[in-house]
DNA sequence: GACAACTAAATTGTGCACAATCTAGTTACG
DNA sequence: CGTAACTAGATTGTGCACAATTTAGTTGTC
């Protein structure tokens, strides 16, 4: 019946997306060796990146993590030597991170594995389009779901 | 130019995945609360209500998982009383892992879940065929990648 | 039969990820 | 004002995930 095939479907979906998942962080992870990174850290990087400094909160927002995921992340970047914190003079509850000379200057390391990354997936440009696509439009309603 | 597209693009890519990854391991954390089982152990049963006895290899190559988490995980689980381990008298290198009568009647209790999934996702049937031949697809390409 | 090469699990150490709780600082309302 | 409700981070405890190493058992070759 089609409830069976829906639910091996599922499974398999399942099966599938925690693969992509891991296979994704073991490329990231050999490419991210060289310069220090794990791939948590490198998305925190690219953030920094982009913008700076940011809050922890933030940081959270857009990683999707908490403070507990991000506290101890952040205190290895800094005890590293990638990034230094401080208390926010305007809102003394507010934790704002920035980047070192040396977390900066990753940067130019960190460049070309975008494009490795990219290269690695074997997906066209298109397919990269719709797949995103898809993942979000899941993930939404995944999280909706999770509410009720 | 065009690599500057697919350097955003890919970078999307990667959030999206892991913003995935973490939004069904929430809904999944939710729906099986009530069972005392997270995810990773309810990916081991899965594979456990369809064959039994396995060794820890067999569930490893299943779940893409080596023995440094499944052992730690076997042992929560044989500490619920879900399951027990014993050496197979033939090789006595592996380990077998078998059902608890408990173990297998949880089964029943589960057979709700992957329904409860395929809803939250938000997908149809096609969709979901779709999605899961191309992370097959990028899964497979990142292996190979990872390996070069 | 002995020894090298191989295989299966377990262990150790590091690093996420999240729930629950705690502390400190801010805001809103009476 | 002053206190209750709220917010930002940090902490604690549990549970993956993997690299590297260790231990025990098996297989292949001479």
């Amino acid at each position: 019946m089609l409830g069976r095939v829906k639910l091996l479907l599922e499974n398999q979906l399942c099966f599938e997306v925690h693969a992509t998942a891991r296979a994704l962080d073991g490329v990231y992870r050999a490419l991210l060796r060289d310069l220090g990174l794990t791939y948590p850290q490198y998305l925190a990087m690219m953030v920094l990146w982009e913008r700076e400094p940011v809050t922890v909160k933030e940081l959270g927002t857009a990683l999707r993590l908490d403070s507990g995921t991000l506290s101890p992340l952040l205190k290895r970047m800094e005890a590293a030597g990638l990034v230094r914190r401080e208390r926010s003079a305007a809102d003394e509850r507010s934790v704002l991170v920035r980047l070192t000379p040396a977390g900066a200057g990753l940067r130019s390391r960190a460049e070309e594995v975008p494009e490795k990354i990219y290269a690695a997936t074997g997906l066209g440009l298109e397919e990269l389009v719709a797949l995103k696509a898809t993942l979000r439009r899941m993930t939404a309603s995944l999280d909706e779901a999770v509410l009720a």
